[in-house]
DNA sequence: AACTATACCGGTCATATTATCCCGGTATAA
DNA sequence: TTATACCGGGATAATATGACCGGTATAGTT
């Protein structure tokens, strides 16, 4: 095992993240608020729709620098977990799952 | 430009960002750390040594959860730009910032 | 002394993913 | 028509993650 692929739970993790930014960004535009996070529209963009599921920790620190987010109530929120759920399943790939 | 190769105050960073997480670690062990943030120890280790730079933010969460750091503070003391306390030669060993 | 175990190191490799670009397309509004 | 704003998909360089290797250092054991 050199990477492990995301997992399910990963990615919807990343999809929540994103739906919280874009929440935060209100009716600022994509392009004000990747310009002043100093990162590209085109990364924010993908953040904010989910398509990339663990985006670096400085990309998403100046992202909530700019929007005036809390970096732990990002975390905090994000990072919950449903009740009744496992732990940790078998590992089945996460990209196979949602293509069915 | 497809994916810019990381600036040199990129890297800074990412070396005090290691640091700092080492210095917060205290007397644990790497391998303690990364059992409870569910990250690998090597990788727990490049972050420490500064080899990796940008850090997912879900890997630089997890553990500042473990080390019961507030993710904003880890921030605001690692996005520092220190001016005039810049030390005039390449200072790129995150071991001696450890050590002061 | 020799051995064992833990802890960490740098180097290297393999694979998955990111960050960024580009393109055409849709929707809305001036 | 023009402009802004967003979308999905594709392409690609650079990076992150994770594993392995031999090495060093320390502390405890026999």
């Amino acid at each position: 095992m050199v990477r492990l692929p995301l997992t399910f739970a990963e990615i919807e993790r990343g999809q929540r993240l994103g739906a919280l930014l874009r929440r935060a960004r209100g009716k600022r535009s994509m392009l004000d608020i990747a310009l002043d996070a100093q990162v590209s529209p085109e990364t924010l963009r993908k953040i904010e729709t989910g398509r990339v599921a663990t985006p670096a920790f400085p990309t998403i620190a100046a992202i909530a620098d700019v929007l005036g987010l809390s970096l732990d109530a990002v975390w905090a929120e994000v990072n919950q977990t449903k009740r009744g759920t496992e732990p940790t399943g078998p590992d089945h790939n996460a990209r196979e799952w949602l293509a069915s």
